[in-house]
DNA sequence: ACACTGACCTGCGAGC
DNA sequence: TGCTCGCAGGTCAGTG
């Protein structure tokens, strides 16, 4: 659920909320989702300051003292800020006690979300042989035409390959081509330099637009930290039964194993 | 080397 | 009413 905007979301929050606080203990209710041992990252942990909140891909990493702390959300992971004294949600794997008299529980229903800690040196730019940021400089036309042109997957499945891009999940690969009227099982190579600008441009557009609106909330999920992401609203075709565009019907298929929306009339 | 599939999980809603 | 089943989807290991 939680792609770019959303992680960036939780990111922005995050840093308003616990900059400079430290933390004092660690309890690990669901060692799995830590990678590595428990005992361990709850004790390098303990005493140290959250400094720094950077984002990249879908993947949240808190710069600490002397090391990294990665967090990735996967499908439904959370974070709440709650009173000590709160009782525990269902479905809470990691908490966090912080040294205002708060604590930071992590929350994931399907237990898919992973955390992990990496030393101080670590470089983001390349972790997990993850693809440029969509929304920085190095996620160009150019870059997409010569990325596009070896692959033979439908131009979806690279959208969600995050070697190609980080931090698009499901919803924006829709969106995003349905914003350059692209259809969703094109063949990569098989678009004109013309289209992959379009691509390249809507992408930006599409993402910057879901930033703004503090990411997409939908189905009866309730987004962490009481921040509730308005971009659904605004959705094109990912979930809709009418295009937003032309009001024509919105087709659903299966692309890569995953739920696919497009407007067959606007997208070519 | 690349592309695709299933497993990981739980909750929910549709259908019987 | 209560059961089963399919679906939601990010990532990764396994397979072809």
């Amino acid at each position: 659920m939680p792609e770019l905007p959303e992680v960036e979301t939780v990111l922005r929050t995050l840093e308003k909320r616990i900059s400079g606080t430290v933390i004092e203990d660690v309890e690990v209710l669901l060692p799995k989702i830590i990678e590595g041992d428990p005992d361990e990252f709850r004790e390098r942990l303990t005493g140290q300051t959250f400094r720094a909140f950077h984002r990249r891909g879908k993947y949240l990493f808190f710069r600490m003292d002397d090391l990294w702390l990665m967090s990735h959300l996967c499908m439904e992971g959370k974070y709440f800020l709650q009173k000590l004294e709160d009782e525990l949600i269902k479905h809470t794997h990691v908490i966090f006690t912080l040294s205002d008299g708060t604590s930071m529980r992590y929350n994931d229903v399907r237990r898919f979300g992973r955390m992990a800690l990496y030393p101080p040196d670590l470089d983001l730019e390349t972790f997990h042989g993850l693809g440029p940021e969509p929304l920085s400089d190095g996620f160009s036309e150019e870059y997409a035409v010569t990325a596009l042109k070896t692959r033979k997957e439908p131009v979806k499945a690279v959208l969600l390959d995050q070697r190609f891009a980080a931090g698009i999940g499901n919803i924006y690969a829709d969106e995003i081509l349905a914003a350059a009227a692209i259809l969703p099982e094109r063949r990569a190579y098989t678009l004109t330099p013309e289209e992959t600008g379009r691509l390249v441009h809507s992408a930006k557009e599409v993402l910057r637009e879901a930033v703004k609106s503090g990411g997409t909330t939908i189905r009866s999920y309730t987004s962490s930290l009481g921040v509730t992401g308005l971009f659904q609203l605004q959705c094109l075709v990912h979930g809709q039964k009418t295009c937003r565009r032309c009001g024509g019907e919105v087709k659903r298929i299966r692309i890569s194993g995953r739920s696919t929306y497009f407007c067959p009339e606007c997208q070519r």
